[in-house]
DNA sequence: CATAAAAGTTGACTACGGTCAATTTTTAAT
DNA sequence: ATTAAAAATTGACCGTAGTCAACTTTTATG
């Protein structure tokens, strides 16, 4: 009776493992719907039965990949950091690992932010687990006096993974061009973010 | 000896308002290139004479339109009115601009914010254009001591866009769902920016 | 075990964005 | 006016994402 549900927790793990092969091997666009399906040894019909559209597997893929992520900022975010530190560290992860493969990062942040229809359910799962990521270190922050604990989570969440993306949005579009120029920018964005920018 | 330019010039504009009408009438998916060549009664091999790729069309025509948001918001925006004020209509009238046809202005987000490689540019000038009508409005309010002058002013207009563009994210996802929720957020969120997120 | 319904698989097929070699039009030179 | 080079136009063609009707496998029932 589990045969069915094993049989198709099988095939989802192979076409994913075929697109962990071939995205890094040969990146998201030169990778035939076709050459993952060879891969996994199935038809290429049987794709669409677990998937709605290619980039939804490289959605799933990242999904699996984003864990390992926020394990290593996990273990450098030692309890003494400060707020700024911490945000920075997981953000500069977030941004390594996104930028690792040029292409394939930027699809998944055009997906994330402005998601086809097809593919919104997914890409809301995983922005709700950037999201909370965020969440987890601003409830400590405010447990610690470091926040503001006037205004509604949510909207704290928003603001700093909004200047998360502009960043990345920036680098991408050649605003700036090494490690060092993002974490710079971030750092002054997030401190801007923390003092405000009223006047004094 | 003008000819030719005098015939691309009219080539072009022929294309956008192709793009105007079938664009508007059908949506962007629905719209094929060969539509819009047969609209604009030219053949479909020279759409690409002039546009890169269909989305480039698009930006053109949001080029074009952007203006209109543009004067129209500086009617509205009376000397008198303060900065969160100025911001807010601005935001408000490129939200409204671009969710009126809810396909498109996603596909615009979409490509300002993570561009293919194709329409970079045309991506990179609409953008700096986005900015642009940001930072008058940031250098006036400097000069009027109702915002920080220690900061350089790319990353007040970077910190205000983003937090435009997470709410237009937001809107996207399904995590609002009419034009007042959308303005409170937004008005939350500058106000944020304003006050900064540190405890009082 | 027989069997029928349900679930899953498949590759030929469709649709469309983008390319390119062949053709036409424009320009510049004599 | 002639003509050759340059620029622009074109639609047949290509590649690939996604669909679907026919087919196979699994499950449930008596």
């Amino acid at each position: 009776m589990g045969k069915r549900e094993e049989n198709k927790q099988k095939t989802r793990q192979a076409i994913i493992d075929a697109a962990i092969k071939l995205f890094s091997e040969k990146g998201f666009d030169k990778t035939r719907v076709s050459d993952l399906a060879e891969e996994a040894r199935i038809g290429k019909g049987t794709i669409y039965g677990y998937f709605k559209t290619k980039s939804e597997i490289l959605l799933a893929f990242c999904e699996d990949e984003i864990e390992y992520v926020f394990n290593e900022v996990r273990i450098k975010a030692k309890q003494e950091s400060s707020l700024l530190e911490r945000l920075q560290t997981l953000f500069m992860a977030q941004f390594r690992y996104v930028t690792k493969n040029n292409e394939f990062g930027r699809i998944l942040a055009r997906e994330m932010t402005f998601p086809e229809a097809a593919n919104k359910e997914s890409c809301k799962g995983l922005e709700e687990r950037y999201l909370a990521e965020i969440s987890e270190i601003l409830i400590t922050a405010i447990s610690q006096k470091e926040l503001r604990d006037d205004v509604e989570l949510i909207f704290i969440v928003g603001h700093f993974y909004a200047l998360y993306l502009i960043v990345l949005s920036a680098w991408y579009d050649g605003r700036f061009q090494t490690e060092q120029e993002i974490q710079e920018a971030l750092h002054k964005l997030l401190t801007q973010a923390m003092e405000g920018l009223s006047p004094q």
